[in-house]
DNA sequence: TCAAGGATGCAAGCCGTTTGCAATCCTTTG
DNA sequence: CAAAGGATTGCAAACGGCTTGCATCCTTGA
């Protein structure tokens, strides 16, 4: 799976938070507020998708931080909810900010050819998840669930 | 997440297919009936959930193969269909004989505690997907879903 | 029974991620 | 406003899952 970055918008995640927003998060969750974190928060606000720790940490620019830290930090963030970690089963971890809307969730629909990716805003697994989890006496119920496919400017190819 | 295999039945998945008939699969899929493959499929076959790659190695006993060995197979079996792929989301790939009845596919509920995994016949996406695929112009459609959470024995501890 | 090529064992290596440790920075307190 | 204390960072080493190159072995078809 390539550059996962596509340029076409996203609608609903278009509304960018703006820094100081993030930075008070931060702040309300007891973080300390450093350089590699408001960076980091800073690459995520203008990306519409996922990304990679990686990429990430190469779009940092001059405030570049060490590898390490970028992934100590996606678990802080994560961990306090500003985040949201996605597995497109390539074996990297891909991350998103959590925007305030998608209170619960959201999926994705994903190329495996050029990596394009389709930010899908509802999730329908809910009722069906309620009942799974009570008929197997699950609590604490969650799921993982990504679509992949080969987009239209693919087909041809 | 730990080891995997439950001591509770799976119901659709105990009627175990002989070893005989699998590596009949292997000869008509040209492969080479070798002992370290037979013996894998006989791991696989006496398993009724997903086993890690390095569990399957765990298990093999006398024929014991190399662990690449393994990792090696797992692709070729996988290739040929005769093994599905599952990701669990802790970084090991898991193995489970594809029965003859799950066509499709089927998922699972795992215990993010005991790793208990509950096996799921039915995948309620099949509709779901193919709008998803014709709204978004995608084709070769397909997905990943898994659910997570407490088991009813892992609750009270 | 033999030749041919697929399959295996071994060891090295890749990649994403984690971790130990010392140095540094943010924030609170005096 | 400076010092103290603990969180955070950089660096490098290490880890775990997985892959791969290569020489050797074994299954298979003739």
């Amino acid at each position: 799976m390539k550059s996962p970055c596509p340029q076409h918008p996203h609608p609903h995640r278009l509304i960018q938070q703006p820094l100081s927003d993030l930075t008070e998060k931060l702040r309300r969750g007891e973080l300390k507020i450093t350089a590699p974190r408001q960076a980091i928060l800073d690459v995520l606000r203008r990306h519409a998708c996922p990304l990679t720790t990686k990429e990430i940490h190469r779009s940092l620019g001059k405030s570049d931080c060490d590898l390490a830290t970028v992934y100590r930090n996606m678990h802080t963030l994560e961990g306090m909810g500003l985040v949201r970690r996605h597995d497109f089963g390539d074996g990297a971890a891909r991350f998103e900010l959590s925007s305030d809307e998608d209170e619960g969730h959201h999926h994705h629909l994903v190329c495996t050819r050029c990596s394009r990716i389709v930010e899908l805003d509802d999730c329908i697994l809910g009722d069906f998840q309620e009942r799974l989890a009570r008929r197997h006496g699950f609590t604490s119920i969650s799921h993982r669930m990504e679509f992949f496919g080969i987009c239209p400017n693919c087909r041809g190819a």
